[in-house]
DNA sequence: TAATTTAAGTGTTTAAATTACATTTAACAA
DNA sequence: TTGTTAAATGTAATTTAAACACTTAAATTA
């Protein structure tokens, strides 16, 4: 290692927001045109430059609170992007988060201080610079964490019923699910509440409405409990 | 986002790189004894500034080239670090690479351009700055990737025995495997290629040595194989 | 050269987890 | 009251993972 700060080149450090909805049937993702050049008027990702004064988690959640007045959003660093060329008007760094959306909070997102726009993440459109790529390492890293931690009901309301839960799961796995297979699966983890209310716009019957126990599941996690779909 | 390129702060981004090894029995990591202020005569991480002219993967690549003369060390990149105070000297964000380091070329690396030494990853001295938490998170990865990719060969030498390849999972999940099973599973897989050579140095019977088949795994993976251990 | 020593090499049985699969029930509408 | 629609429910079959102990090869030594 070099010694000496002084000497050491200065970057730009953007930082760009995979924001990840669900919408009943499909996983979306949430997109800008561009107002600025270069690449003005394409779509893009939701981003911004890193202060000096803030951490990159602080930065994200700044860029996100900037757009939607929302806070408190799951937000997780994905990887940092730094091919020379990745930007054509200067050279940039750029590290990716990626956020998980309430439906319940997606109206107040799209109407926010973007013209955002809601996309199903298999009929994306072309995207600038190495967005794309951010947006397939983060649909990865979603999937793998989404076996192992509860984040599906991030992107839920917070009642649910058990069908927009398989549905939510297929949609971020990309697979059918059996449905009897599912439910047992998510009962057996015992980290839900089922409510004495029902969704009855689906169906005449009617199904429960469940709400995620975070209580009871950070009770079973510091007993040694791993969540596995 | 703001448009403006120009009034966007640039900050310092450092790369710290945590080197594995493996020795018969241990996980190992890398680490040097700091010879700049702060910190001067700490342990720390290898690590280096990235130059405004590179990538991320190339000045990993570089400084690990560097500090052993090797190439083509397996490097992923695992995490961004910006707490602010991070590094008492002054700002600066770092991104923290991973390294693979096959034993047979660990004494090069210990008698390369630093004074490297060494230490069992449970043993490990204390660390500068976030160092220990970026070892930390190194372990995970590891031990996450590992069960799905055949990155352990990376740390073993060309040939290697499956007691040493058994060990080797044992030091890096942090847990003890059966024998027969180990060997089922891992014959099992059907990517190894059984050598008629033997190993005589651990009894008197010897025990068969086995090269990883690189081709063959490529091949499978093409075929939509899924490597689990 | 026969007997001993040492780690290597090898299969089967049991338990657990996963998968496949079809009928009944609740609520409203006709 | 009957029909319609999606919700709710359980079991058997299969696959995968875990537990477990004796035989073999080669060098050493008696």
């Amino acid at each position: 290692m070099l010694s000496n700060y002084s000497t050491a080149d200065k970057v730009l450090l953007a930082l760009d927001c995979i924001i990840f909805g669900f919408d009943q049937h499909q996983l979306k993702i949430l997109l800008i045109k561009r107002d600025f050049e270069p690449e003005k008027g394409k779509w893009s990702l939701i981003g911004g430059f890193l202060k000096s004064s803030e951490t990159l988690d602080e930065a994200a959640n700044r860029i996100l609170q900037h757009l939607s007045g929302l806070d408190d959003i799951y937000l997780e660093q994905l990887y940092t992007f730094s091919e020379i060329d990745r930007d054509p008007a200067e050279r940039t760094l750029s590290t990716a988060y990626y956020a998980l959306i309430n439906s319940e909070d997606h109206q107040q997102l799209a109407d926010g201080a973007y013209k955002a726009q809601w996309f199903n993440v298999k009929e994306a459109p072309v995207l600038i610079f190495d967005h794309a790529e951010m947006v397939a390492k983060a649909i990865l890293r979603l999937r793998r964490r989404a076996i192992t931690k509860p984040l599906g009901f991030e992107l839920l309301p917070e009642k649910f019923t058990m069908l927009q839960l398989q549905k939510l799961y297929e949609a971020i796995l990309d697979l059918e699910l059996d449905k009897r297979n599912f439910i047992n699966k998510v009962n057996a983890l015992d980290i839900l509440i089922k409510l004495d209310e029902k969704d009855m716009t689906s169906s005449r019957k009617g199904s429960f409405l469940y709400k995620f126990d975070k209580e009871k599941y950070d009770q079973k996690i510091e007993e040694g409990f791993t969540f596995k779909i």
